[in-house]
RNA sequence: GCGGGAGUAGCUCAGUUGGUAGAGCGUCAGCCUUCCAAGCUGAACGUCGCCGGUUCGAACCCGGUCUCCCGCUCCA
């Protein structure tokens, strides 16, 4: 494969034209960070799920033990999208993003609106409080001067008082809500050296918000989840009361979140719509640091095994700054990251996996007021019956957050291959075990009854696989051309019936990556084709 | 949110001083075709992103808006 960063644009228009991603809502213009995925792309979606799926509940870390020597237990959940707001409240996401916010263009400090206070002339006040009608024009010689804008408590305050009694002696406070939009170039932002830098208040708040029921008034608000995971924890007590699970283990579901980004860009990356696919994995906090090593490792293995080259792949463990609020004093978090075509030569977010502490199941206990402390009976004091007299304690949680449509992105990306000196110049060389379409069947032309053994391969190829993906049969156009569609398509296997087949009962099979054919028994194929996908 | 660029057929793009649209590829049908987008014949597909304005007349000029891409910003 070739090093030239792949083209985005060419991606896109293959994407589209062969059906794996359209824009969401397109006849009517688009909208925003939303997008669809076409007949390819839905199947390649649910085959990447589902590998997922497979790898991390029905047989957990590919059958590799922990770091404790034992299988790794794992059990799923599908929770709602809404939650009880309160839910939201314990996480921490509505706390401080309700209210509204200014920033500063020029010191890109952001401010909480009702925060924020000016010093103007003490003959100030009453114009402000009395909401001047627009164009209202101070004296003649205050033109132009000033206000100076603070925040209490901060360091800024006292500088800009001691600037704005320079120019005008005697102070008084206006909120700065009570400042009239017409007088909002004059107002000098902390720490800024012009006037006027201050944004209109926006509300931040990045969750999406709805109501219960039909009436719809305030008190019914609720919240589109911005996360799964906290589905995970808020059913972390009725899993362990109900499966007979013990620590450590994990709880694994998919499923869509909603975060109303300020500026969705780069194709899916950042969508307002997206679907996760996330691990909370709780162990004894003494063990977290291992379980966090072990699971940020093998996840990294894990997009590796479903296709991702090794060098766009890295792992990047977050600065101390950079930590999130719920990880802030666990062992750390780190991204794993695939270089895309618009990141490169740097990296962009495919899956997080963060020590979140016992975070959240303590803002949940908290919250609800119901324990959610583990009973952990393999630890305490052995007991001279043999038992141990058992550990009680707030589990921690490593948790392992990957995106599926990032993913599916990265896939894509690649996947695809130029590559001139081929009939096909454009392939995706999809894993197998991804590729929506598994196979096709091909008669070389199409009579002769090549047609009608192909449609029997065929159809003995779908009984079999096609719960895993697309098994298709083409006696159209020429051969050359079918291949290359499928190429496009990134179906990894084409069968062909052709003048021999009628003679001794082969066929070909050509392999997408190299082109090159071989022949074996048709009734063969289906053990073939089951052998390559690993099924 | 700010700045820049772009939206014409499924894709890639033409489109003259303003006169209600074309090409290549793709798709579909028929013929042909014995291994890599071959050929022949035919067909379908566009309110020129959307709304408004100017004009006798707008894909083209003007305003607004939506969407995408790029650079900042944001991403708890």
């Amino acid at each position: 494969m070739s090093d030239s960063p792949k083209s985005m644009d060419k991606i896109m228009a293959l994407c589209k034209r062969r059906g794996f991603i359209y824009q969401a809502s397109e006849i009517y213009g688009g909208i925003n960070g939303f997008w669809d995925y076409g007949p390819l792309g839905a199947q390649l979606k649910r085959n990447l799920r589902d590998a997922w799926w497979e790898d991390t509940v029905m047989r957990p870390c590919g059958g590799q033990r922990g770091p404790d020597g034992q299988p790794v237990r794992m059990v799923p959940l599908d929770s709602t999208i809404i939650q009880h707001p309160k839910v939201w409240e314990a996480s921490g996401h509505v706390a401080s993003f309700n209210d509204p916010m200014i920033d500063c263009r020029e010191t890109k400090a952001r401010y909480r609106y009702d925060h924020v206070s000016v010093y103007v002339p003490t003959w100030a006040p009453g114009l402000f409080a009395s909401a001047p009608a627009e164009g209202t024009r101070l004296s003649p010689t205050d033109e132009g001067k000033p206000f100076f804008a603070f925040v209490g408590d901060m360091p800024s305050e006292s500088k800009q008082k001691k600037k704005a009694e320079k120019i005008y002696g005697e102070l008084a406070i206006v909120p700065l809500p009570s400042v009239p939009k017409t007088l909002w170039g004059r107002v000098l932002a902390p720490d800024a050296e012009k006037v006027g830098s201050l944004t209109d208040p926006r509300a931040f708040n990045m969750m999406f918000k709805t109501y219960i029921g039909a009436t719809a008034t305030e008190d019914d608000v609720a919240y589109l989840r911005p996360e799964t995971a906290q589905g995970m924890f808020v059913q972390f007590k009725n899993v362990v009361d109900t499966t007979r699970v013990r620590v450590p283990f994990g709880i694994a579901q998919t499923g869509k979140a909603f975060r109303n980004e300020v500026t969705p860009r780069n194709f899916t990356f950042r969508s307002r719509e997206f679907e996760q696919m996330e691990i909370e994995f709780f162990c004894h906090p003494e063990k977290a640091r291992e379980w966090y090593a072990f699971w940020r490792d093998y996840r990294l293995s894990w997009w590796k095994a479903v296709g991702l080259d090794g060098k766009n792949l890295q792992l990047r463990e977050h600065d101390r700054d950079e930590l999130a609020h719920y990880a802030r004093d666990g062992a750390g978090t780190s991204d794993i990251e695939y270089r895309f075509p618009f990141t490169s030569p740097g990296f962009g977010e495919l899956e997080g996996v963060a020590h979140r502490t016992d975070f959240d199941l303590k803002q949940h206990q908290e919250f609800s007021k119901t324990k959610l402390e583990y009973f952990d009976s393999e630890r305490g004091e052995l007991l001279p019956n043999g038992s141990r007299k058992g550990e009680k304690y707030l589990p921690h949680v490593i948790e392992p957050s990957a995106g599926l449509d990032r993913g599916i992105l990265a896939v894509l990306c690649e996947a695809y291959t130029e590559d001139a000196s081929r009939p096909s110049p454009e392939l995706m060389r999809l894993a197998p075990r991804l590729a929506p379409i598994k196979a096709a069947v091909f008669p070389l032309v199409n009579k002769e009854g090549m047609p009608e053994v192909a449609e029997k391969i065929h159809a003995e190829l779908a009984k079999r696989f096609a719960k895993v993906g697309f098994i298709e049969v083409d006696a159209k156009a020429s051969i050359g051309k079918r291949y290359a569609r499928m190429d496009e398509a990134g179906c990894p296997y084409c069968f062909t019936v052709d003048g021999d087949t009628l003679k001794d009962q082969t066929v070909t099979v050509r392999d997408r990556d190299t082109g090159q054919q071989e022949r074996l028994a048709a009734d063969r194929v289906p053990a073939y084709l089951g052998d390559k996908l690993g099924l």
